[in-house]
DNA sequence: ATCGTCATTTGT
DNA sequence: CAAATGACGATC
């Protein structure tokens, strides 16, 4: 059995013997209660047997706490793979993947099982060449392994349900993953509308109500699931299909340890269990593109007659050469709001001409809501010129500037040199400003540019699912966009620079994530002025709906400077005296490289080390880190350490 | 938390 | 030299 305690040398199977009373209940895969060094400890019994490799002497089970059998096989070869992958323990992974108990609801018979659908028609999945392909490899049973670059528009919780409904047509389950609840009840009314049986499984339900639905799944009564991260474990009988929405959203990076990532663990299980993957989004990730690099995805894109009709017309407020928009802007700076994004808004809000020299779609000249996106609050304050706002960096490396403290000269996020004697490289102004735009107060300003029309906000605690197609301008946070009902008339994405300034590996791939979520949501054609500079490959990328090139050439960039995917990190944090005392005794692969440690910020004494090693080898530095895990937790060492393998924020 | 093992101390 | 004590490590 295993026993539900996180400590890493305690981390393997233990033999306990069962009383004769217990004998008919206890199944594989039930949970169990067992004295464990003295202290009654819960656990899940992995397996029977009639014979044991342990010398002295076994115990009892003290009870079978429940004859349900809730760690299904695949299950828990599963989240043994996912510990191992982490440098985690399976305790900590099962507290994951198994809901806690619930009584009464397991006491419920349960719904009756649903029959599967028919064979689905491919309906919107006919603009992707390849996608009547893959709906048929579904029918039939066959793992194949798509890297979804999704179209614009409104159409991909309709495929996600038609994918589904494929597999489940061959007899086999589905499990869906996506970010939030907003996409889940997207997915959950697609799935309904296209008669495909299912349970969502949403992180707000009660105790008793999600238990209820996981047991259905678990008793094979539903065979397609769709949930937010946690469902990413759900026990779907007979596996057929994968699916993952949006999977460079940070929402699929679990918080508790041993801090598994959907995505991962949903490629590792289609893998293991033989089953189909349908992995994407708008956007690409670079860990996505490695997948389809190394052959175990294929790509999955629109074709290009979808692209060229379904993508918005998406203009830079900025070009490399046109310096007459600029000098437009001038006065128009001190208010956040190039004219050419009051203009583009002002046209689709009233339903005016689209200066555009394609054929415009018929529907482009209809009036509608106008989408604002804005950066999150909370931001760190970027720094531009004050002049020409072009961002503000270091002379020395072209790190990110800061204001720090006391300082009143901003300081380099990177190599910590002041900034005294800065001049902008662009213009030569010797003055930076602060780019602090709230969602609040561009709301305000836009109101006053537009009198009369209704402003509409959505982002932090207020978060609206969808607007109606009246004019109306709608501000929102990145991630919190509303859907429109018939789609944007246009949008503005005003937060390029907070994006791209941010100092993070994954930059310029999560802008160009959040320009495409938000410009996915407007009409085909409709005019999208995004504020930065054309000449950006990530700009070019969002003009020419192409994720695909540009994350290509963003791993193969990454591979050069040895950043993940190309290689694994692990980051390693604790304090001071017992990180050095875990790198030193940690025997970790000689070709690990050691980076650090240096302090964490905001908080106080702790230290951060990175570890770097090629990617192959990330199997023996999780298997070293786990040693050294267990030789600390073995000694009864003071000081937890934090093992986290793919962090999210590597700077 | 509790038990067993093994080295060390203590009592004859 | 045997019994008592205690440190340590494993934990079924």
């Amino acid at each position: 059995m295993a026993v539900d305690i996180s400590l890493a040398h305690l981390d393997r199977p233990f033999d306990y013997l069962v009383a004769a009373r217990d004998d008919d209940i206890a199944a594989p895969g039930c949970r169990v209660r067992v004295r464990f060094a003295g202290q009654l400890v819960d656990g899940y019994l992995l397996d029977r047997a009639d014979t044991t490799e342990h010398q002295g002497r076994l115990s009892y089970l003290e009870r079978v706490v429940s004859p349900e059998p809730v760690l299904v096989p695949e299950i828990a070869g599963l989240a043994r793979a996912v510990a191992d992958r982490y440098a985690g323990t399976l305790a900590d992974v099962l507290r994951l993947a198994i809901p806690p108990r619930h009584a009464t609801a397991e006491r419920e018979p349960g719904p009756e099982a649903a029959k599967p659908p028919e064979t689905p028609r491919p309906g919107s999945w006919a603009r992707y060449p390849a996608g009547p392909a893959f709906l048929h490899a579904l029918a039939e049973g066959r793992p194949v392994r798509a890297a979804w670059s999704a179209l614009p528009g409104p159409d991909w919780p309709g495929e996600i349900a038609v994918a589904a409904a494929a597999a489940a047509s061959a007899g086999r389950g589905t499990v869906i993953v996506v970010p939030d609840a907003r996409d889940l009840a997207r997915v959950a009314e697609a799935l309904t509308a296209g008669h495909v049986p299912h349970v969502s499984l949403a992180a707000d339900l009660g105790p008793a109500e999600r238990y209820r639905r996981w047991l259905a799944v678990r008793r094979g009564l539903v065979n397609v699931v769709a949930g937010t991260r946690a469902a990413t474990f759900a026990p779907v009988a007979d596996l057929g299909l994968v699916i993952l929405w949006d999977d460079g959203d940070d929402l699929h990076a679990e918080p508790r340890a041993p801090y598994p990532n959907a995505r991962e663990v949903l490629a590792l299980r289609a893998h293991r269990a033989n089953a189909a993957a349908l992995i994407g989004g708008f956007a690409r990730t670079a860990e996505l593109t490695q997948l389809v690099a190394n052959g175990w995805a294929k790509p999955l894109t629109g074709g290009p007659e979808a692209l060229r009709t379904l993508t918005p017309r998406v203009i830079a407020a900025w070009g490399v050469t046109d310096d007459s928009e600029l000098a437009k802007d001038a006065a128009a700076l001190s208010a956040r709001l190039p004219s050419l994004a009051l203009r583009t808004a002002r046209e689709a809000l009233r339903g005016g001409r689209q200066p555009s020299s394609r054929q415009p779609e018929p529907g482009a000249t209809v009036p509608g809501p106008v989408l604002v996106q804005v950066p999150r609050r909370g931001y760190l304050a970027s720094f531009a010129c004050d002049r020409c706002r072009a961002p503000a960096r270091c002379a020395l490396c072209q790190g990110p500037l800061q204001i720090t403290g006391s300082h009143q000269v901003p300081d380099c996020r990177w190599c910590g040199a002041l900034a005294a004697d800065w001049a902008c490289r662009n213009c030569g102004a010797t003055r930076v400003r602060a780019l602090v735009t709230g969602a609040a107060r561009t709301a305000e300003e836009l109101g006053r540019a537009f009198p009369g029309v209704p402003v509409r906000t959505s982002g932090g605690s207020h978060v609206l699912a969808a607007v109606s197609d009246e004019p109306a301008l709608v501000i929102a946070t990145p991630g919190a966009e509303p859907v429109a009902a018939g789609g944007y008339a246009g949008a503005l994405l005003l937060d390029g620079w907070a994006l791209l300034g941010r100092p993070s590996l994954r930059a310029a791939e999560e802008t160009l994530r959040r320009w495409l979520n938000a410009a996915a949501l407007t009409r085909p054609a409709a005019p999208v002025v995004v504020l930065a500079e054309a000449g950006l490959p990530v700009v070019q990328a969002l003009i020419r709906w192409d994720p695909v090139h540009f994350d290509e050439r963003e791993v193969a960039e990454r591979a050069e400077l040895g950043f993940p995917p190309a290689v694994r990190m692990a980051a390693v944090s604790g304090d001071p005296a017992a990180l050095a005392d875990f790198l030193l005794s940690a025997e970790l692969p000689p070709a690990a490289e050691i980076l650090g440690p240096v302090p964490v910020d905001g908080a106080d004494d702790t230290e951060r080390a990175l570890i770097r090693i090629d990617r192959h080898r990330g199997p023996e530095l999780a298997r070293a880190l786990h040693a050294a895990q267990a030789r600390r937790s073995a000694r009864k060492e003071s000081g937890a350490i934090r093992v986290q393998l793919d962090p999210a924020e590597v700077v």
